[in-house]
DNA sequence: ACATGCACCTGGGAGC
DNA sequence: TGCTCCCAGGTGCATG
């Protein structure tokens, strides 16, 4: 399920739920001994990892992956099926991992792991940080690069993934072919506004679901029923700008939408 | 540098 | 209903 604008749609509804609780029992072996008692401070992201830093130092570092979800639900309620990870916490609550797919993961990283591991990350693409002068470079440091693998590089940029991979690509009009260094500076330009409406727009339309809508619409073809998306699974179907059908490829063995048309190579 | 393929895992949907 | 096949929103690594 997750990119970016998901990932920082379950940090702000779990950041009110988690700061300040304490972690009281833990279904993993292996994380109770850095977790029990600790207490929960914030809730972080940063590319697609939830972050959630913890008092006397370490942070409890999760990843989604394809299918993980993370819920808060009360301590009662008997775990899903796919539940991988339980913290009981202070006030009859638990923080649930879900993840059908085994993918993801949940690990303790001391403060000097979690800086390494952050460092390898690319900019974050909402930050204003990034503006059209940090990407013109970041695409002339991989000019031989062609775009999509570069946008789903998380090295390169953080939090795309190959949903919006496709869907940056077609509001800039942008072949996923293309070479990064065969950008001229209106292309540019298109890619990096694309980049910051398209991933801008997902976060608000998730910011305005209730958190437990992500259930429903999660896993499978469940993308291709999303209303907010224009070309991702949606092979056949006419293309929003100009109807001529958009065709799946696949390129870096990802599953590729796009308008032929608008997104000439 | 860059492309390609595979690895990790399991499940859901489509088609027969 | 039940099978098989295909596909899957991520990332790291190994190889050419």
């Amino acid at each position: 399920m997750p990119e970016l604008p998901e990932v920082e749609h379950i940090v702000r509804y779990l950041r009110p739920r988690l700061t300040g609780r304490r972690i009281e029992a833990v279904s993993v072996a292996a994380l109770a001994r850095p977790l029990v008692g600790r207490t929960i401070r914030d809730v972080a992201r940063r590319a697609k990892l939830v972050l959630l830093p913890l008092d006397r130092g370490g942070t409890l570092v999760v990843h989604l992956k394809l299918t993980g979800k993370l819920w808060v639900r009360p301590a009662a309620e008997p775990p899903g099926r796919h539940a991988r990870l339980v913290l009981r916490l202070s006030g009859e609550d638990a923080l649930v991992l879900e993840d059908a797919r085994r993918l993801g993961w949940a690990r303790v990283h001391d403060d000097a792991a979690l800086a390494a591991a952050l460092a390898r990350l690319g900019p974050e693409p909402l930050e204003p940080a990034f503006d059209l002068a940090a990407l013109r470079a970041r695409l002339h440091a991989r000019r031989r690069s062609r775009l999509k693998p570069l946008l789903l590089d998380p090295a390169f940029v953080a939090g795309i993934g190959n949903i919006y991979a496709d869907e940056v690509l077609f509001a800039a009009r942008l072949h996923p072919l293309a070479r990064a260094g065969d950008l001229a500076p209106p292309a540019a330009r298109r890619l990096h506004a694309a980049i910051k409406r398209v991933l801008g727009r997902a976060l608000a339309a998730r910011t305005a679901e209730v958190p437990d809508q992500e259930r429903v619409g999660a896993g499978g073809r469940g993308a291709a029923r999303r209303l907010d998306l224009a070309v991702f699974q949606k092979d056949g179907q006419p293309c929003p700008r100009c109807r001529a059908a958009l065709v799946r490829t696949v390129v870096q063995g990802r599953g590729t939408y796009l308008c032929a048309r608008c997104q000439a190579e």
